[in-house]
RNA sequence: GGGGUGGUAGCUCAGUUGGUUAGAGCGCCUGCCUGUCACGUAGGAGGUCGCGGGUUCGAGUCCCGUCCAUCCCGCCA
């Protein structure tokens, strides 16, 4: 079995020529004298003619059923003017069979595999017989795709001086972070490993080691709740470098994904990206990843109605922490009171008592609250939300985390409601990336009243917030950055605490870990920066959302070759799935019945 | 753990106010057809209406429960 030619080779100045091509049946025509059978490859399509008149070829040939694996010999033959098939690459020529050989046939389809059918089908069904959906064009180029995006990450990180290490994915526990998947230790009975959900303390330690430039596409996990861009197991293209600064890893990732972008779209990323610190970000969008592709910003009204008649925003603006704040969502003010109903139960998900708003229709305020408001107000109002007819606003009395995250909320879900009445339209070619820096390094956690780190503990603060650790730790800003693309986080990273007595005051100080906890989960790397530690810090990428980006897929299922469920199956391969009594025995682990509820 | 949407033929869907034998397109099967490229054409087979219970003379349709998928919240240092 030797095929000459792929499916996307043969041109007119082939004809002639004796070839072997192999393939999958796409279409059959049959038309009872002649048959035509579109033969696909990996690479295209070419169409092969049977003729009648030569013995069973043609019988056998009309008998193929679609994705049945065949090969064929044949004369490559110039289409007359008349039979060109101007959308096929060798649609100038057809293959006149001479031998037909089936290889495998294929039984009935359990779904059509036409590339815009297909795309409605079931995704349980698809999922279930994933080697049939890969296989069509569409999603055989998600894989190229993805492909293409390592390899242009890879030629980069090279050309930068990184080396790719791989490290361990069985590692141990560390709760402090994103629930686990655990495997039980054979040999240590009764202990076990986690699988990594980051390389994060390994690359730091390969920094300790000298490395100085360390990456690596490293498969990580995380057994949390499964969302579009979600996967319980995924792939971070994971970065550490020594001796360098905030400016260094900005630079460094703008190369990265304008080469990536560059070599895969061909499209040129205008670098270097806007920054925005992370409190403007929260005060005019409401979010740590604002999607900067359309306005619809938050304005401050505090000081307006600091002396209102409306009790609920007087209220709140003489409250310390608190604020008065609006979004104009312009044309939206036709939405339905169904669509009005689901942003207050969002608004309400966020703490929200209700979402009060201004319909603005007919030249006329329509809305509860409009009679506390004075002239004064209302004319303040209009000006600053440049408020016209069709415009509907929303506002948010709350303290400024929580305002902020309401109408954060709401703004998306607006434009969401605006793109779905076609008064939006966000162009799929528009790449609005931003570094989000600036982060607070700490977290007041009011459950477990103490602190936590907002990224991790590694994380360095800015050099001049550091006296503040002792006095005001909400106060610190971390030398933390996210890179966001049009609203979706791609990655986040910091520099690092190298200096093991800062890093243990961090520990034990601020986020109050005790110390013999503190010793145990991280006496090694404080261990390891008291002999000689370089400064350093790095980043990491989730490369399935960047390769999600990159082909425009709303879900990292499309992107990964064999995704799990919402529930964290395998459909194709049906896993997880019950072990044996003996593994059991071996691991020494007993499964027990879930209590029944009270 | 919570909320939304969906589940009717192999696939995509329709199914009115609860009313006779549950339909269409594609696919499949059997013919016819020598230039199609979503070939055409004639005929045919194919249904646990996700599952369980309830209301009713009667349930795909109404009610309760449950399972599955998906989107979202919580969660994801």
């Amino acid at each position: 079995m030797k095929r000459t030619h792929l499916c996307n080779a043969l041109r007119p100045a082939d004809a002639g020529k004796t070839v072997t091509l192999v393939g999958w049946v796409d279409t059959k025509r049959d038309l009872g004298g002649v048959t035509f059978v579109d033969l696909r490859d990996r690479e295209g399509i070419t169409q092969v003619v049977f003729r009648p008149g030569q013995g069973s070829l043609q019988e056998n040939a009309q008998r193929l059923k679609s994705e049945s694996v065949i090969e064929i010999t044949g004369t490559v033959t110039a289409r007359t003017a008349d039979t060109v098939n101007p959308k096929l690459a060798t649609g100038s020529i057809e293959v006149v069979a001479s031998h037909l050989t089936v290889h495998n046939h294929c039984q009935d389809l359990p779904f059509p595999m036409d590339d815009d059918k297909a795309d409605k089908v079931n995704e349980d069904l698809r999922l279930e017989y994933r080697y049939l959906d890969l296989r069509r064009p569409r999603n055989l180029g998600l894989l190229k795709l993805r492909h293409q995006a390592a390899r242009a990450i890879r030629a980069e990180m090279d050309q930068q001086g990184f080396i790719e290490v791989e490290t361990p994915t069985l590692f141990k526990s560390t709760p402090e972070g994103a629930r686990e998947f655990l495997v039980p230790s054979r040999l240590n009975p009764g202990e076990f490993y986690a699988l990594s959900q980051s390389p994060q303390q390994y690359k730091q330690m390969l920094m300790v080691a000298g490395v100085e430039r360390y990456y690596q596409m490293a498969r990580c996990y995380r057994d949390e709740d499964l969302r579009a861009d979600r996967q319980p197991e995924f792939t971070q293209v994971d970065i550490e470098m020594s001796f360098i600064d905030r400016e260094d890893m900005y630079a460094l990732i703008e190369g990265i994904l304008k080469r990536t972008w560059k070599e895969t779209l061909g499209v040129d990323l205008p670098t270097p990206f806007p920054r925005m610190a992370y409190q403007e970000a929260m005060n005019r969008f409401g979010i740590d990843k604002p999607d900067t592709r359309f306005g619809l910003e938050i304005q401050d009204f505090t000081a307006l109605f600091k002396n209102s008649a409306f009790k609920v925003f007087q209220t709140a603006a003489n409250t310390p922490g608190s604020v008065v704040r609006a979004i104009n969502a312009k044309g939206l003010a036709d939405l339905t009171q169904g669509e009005l109903t689901n942003l207050e139960t969002i608004a309400k998900s966020q703490g929200a008592k209700g979402l009060a708003f201004i319909k603005c229709e007919g030249g006329e305020w329509k809305s509860p609250i409009t009679k506390f408001f004075s002239p004064e107000e209302k004319a303040a109002l209009e000006k600053q939300l440049n408020i016209t007819d069709g415009d509907i606003i929303f506002f948010a009395a709350a303290p400024w985390e929580q305002a902020s995250n309401i109408l954060g909320r709401i703004r998306l879900e607006s434009a969401a409601l605006l793109k779905a009445k076609g008064r939006l339209s966000l162009p799929t070619d528009q790449y609005n990336f931003l570094w989000v820096i600036e982060f607070p390094l700490m977290l007041w956690d009011e459950e477990e009243k103490r602190y936590l780190s907002a990224h991790h503990p590694f994380t360095a603060p800015v050099v001049e917030d550091e006296p503040l650790l002792a006095t005001d730790p909400a106060k610190v800003r971390g030398q933390h950055y996210d890179i966001v693309l049009n609203g979706v986080e791609l990655g986040g990273g910091s520099i690092r605490i190298h200096n093991p007595v800062v890093q243990k005051r961090v520990f034990e100080d601020v986020l109050k870990i005790p110390q013999d906890i503190v010793e145990s989960r991280f006496g090694y790397m404080l261990k390891a920066f008291s002999y000689g530690a370089p400064p350093h810090g790095g980043i990491a990428l989730g490369f399935d959302r960047v390769v999600a980006m990159l082909a425009g897929r709303s879900s990292i299922r499309d992107i990964v070759a064999f995704p799990k469920t919402q529930r964290g199956q395998d459909l194709m391969a049906q896993t997880p799935g019950a072990v044996t009594p003996k593994q059991l025995r071996e691991l020494r682990i007993r499964t027990v019945e879930e209590e029944p509820k009270a």
